[in-house]
DNA sequence: CGGTTACTTGATGCATATCAAAGAGGGTGG
DNA sequence: CCACCCTCTTTGATATGCATCAAGTAACCG
């Protein structure tokens, strides 16, 4: 135990803490993403059961929440905060096959394990669900079943578009798609498309498009000197010629 | 209509030849993939049920089956052949999303369109239903929706797995992952796992995995030099040292 | 058996990786 | 509140793996 990494969301000590579990949807009454999640499709009763087995978590910036191979016991539903996805060689060469945001799905597998490790990237807040019991209300509210495969149908194919990104696309189109995959995803969940909120370092970017975190600097640079975005304080990123970077990412 | 390539499976014309729609289950009877498609939870009468909306399909090689953006009216399962799933980009650049094989189910989206277009790759047989009545049959059948899940989150984790292979690995790692890969999914569909049956050219595999047609061909006569894999006739290829190969593959 | 397409091999170039070091934030303790 | 330190980012110089361009060879199909 203590302050390593290797202490997971599942294991309730050291740091990150439940909030919940049990009561009446009241806890979710504030839930600013409901719209975006499982949830979005159930009525107050059918939330009620939902919460009655879901625990409400926060956890710190750069710990763990699940790790690539450990049993599949849970799964999330991010509601705050922002995840990285991550897939390892054994040489240590890192693939982060995603970023999760407010609203987001985390930890589905048909599988007995996990499919990839998850760890926060900035503080972030969790609700948490036996598998087994989510999955044993599907018969109760098949609505929920029906959502979750409405979700992982949008899962592939943003999975698709970025095999596109990482096989076929240089590194300005890279940078470009990325920028303005942020900047899509947080009009979904009711934020401005701009400024676009890079809370991820170079490095991750870096591992998310195949690239070097070197090479990310230097297409930022490029793309501020050619007056196409700003970069500004806290990792915010101005767009200012949206064409000319949507001309960029889809390579035309 | 007449011999382009714009000719899908939906226009019933033009060499795409309906087999039967329907009867009872007698159709599936001799079904070979059964055990691996939607239909494997179902019970005979749940199958017959299923048989009434579907049709079964031969389609040529090289003929489109369905094109990115077109109306997602249709779903279907592969029970012969090999497909081909791609994205263009606008200068003409060719990303495969994935191969599919005798099992797969092709054409799910949440969206009102398809994500990607698809194209047999060799001569190819397929169950089309129609995507309405197919969701229609949900309520009654929810071992369906469970198993289109299932099916769902497969293809999410092979998908994963695919952006580490884009991403973060070398040449000689992408190819060894590739024949691993398609070893595996014949030993899924009980083939033997060894010769490796590649019925994809040289420009596929490289616009599946991110290369070149050159480099495809060079890494293979290097894999060859080493003695880890022979060609053969017809495209197969030959394992004769599968621990190297995994060893590359996994980057070790 | 001839034509066509796919595959292989070779020579060269370039985009991005690698190696290296300076500069900018951001948080902490004095 | 400021100074310091640590980490992240940027920039520069060089190296290299794969792409590109080019041509020969093998396989396949009618």
């Amino acid at each position: 135990m203590g302050l390593s990494g290797k202490v997971t969301v599942m294991d309730s000590g050291a740091g990150a803490e439940t909030v919940l579990g049990g009561g009446i949807a009241a806890f979710c009454e504030g839930c600013e993403v409901r719209d975006l999640t499982l949830c979005a499709p159930l009525d107050d009763g059918e939330l009620a059961k939902l919460c009655s087995i879901l625990h409400s978590t926060h956890v710190d910036a750069g710990r763990i929440i699940l790790e690539e191979e450990e049993p599949a016991d849970y799964v999330f539903n991010v509601t705050g905060g922002c995840i990285r996805l991550f897939k390892l060689l054994p040489d240590g060469r890192r693939a982060i096959t995603g970023f999760l945001f407010p609203g987001d799905f985390l930890g589905l597998t048909s599988r007995e394990t996990y499919a990839y490790s998850a760890e926060a990237l900035t503080p972030a807040m969790l609700c948490r669900f036996p598998r087994r019991k989510l999955e044993g209300l599907f018969e109760e509210m098949p609505k929920l079943e029906r959502r979750l495969l409405g979700m992982a149908s949008n899962e592939l194919a943003a999975a698709q578009d970025q095999m596109v990104v990482l096989g076929r696309k240089a590194a300005g189109e890279k940078v470009a798609s990325f920028l303005l995959l942020l900047s899509n995803r947080q009009v979904a969940r009711h934020v401005d498309a701009n400024p676009v909120i890079v809370p991820m370092s170079r490095a991750d970017i870096a591992d998310y498009l195949g690239l070097t975190t070197e090479t990310v600097s230097r297409t930022f640079t490029q793309l501020k000197t050619k007056g196409w975005i700003s970069l500004q304080a806290q990792g915010r990123v101005l767009i200012r010629d949206e064409e000319a970077l949507r001309d960029l990412a889809e390579g035309v």
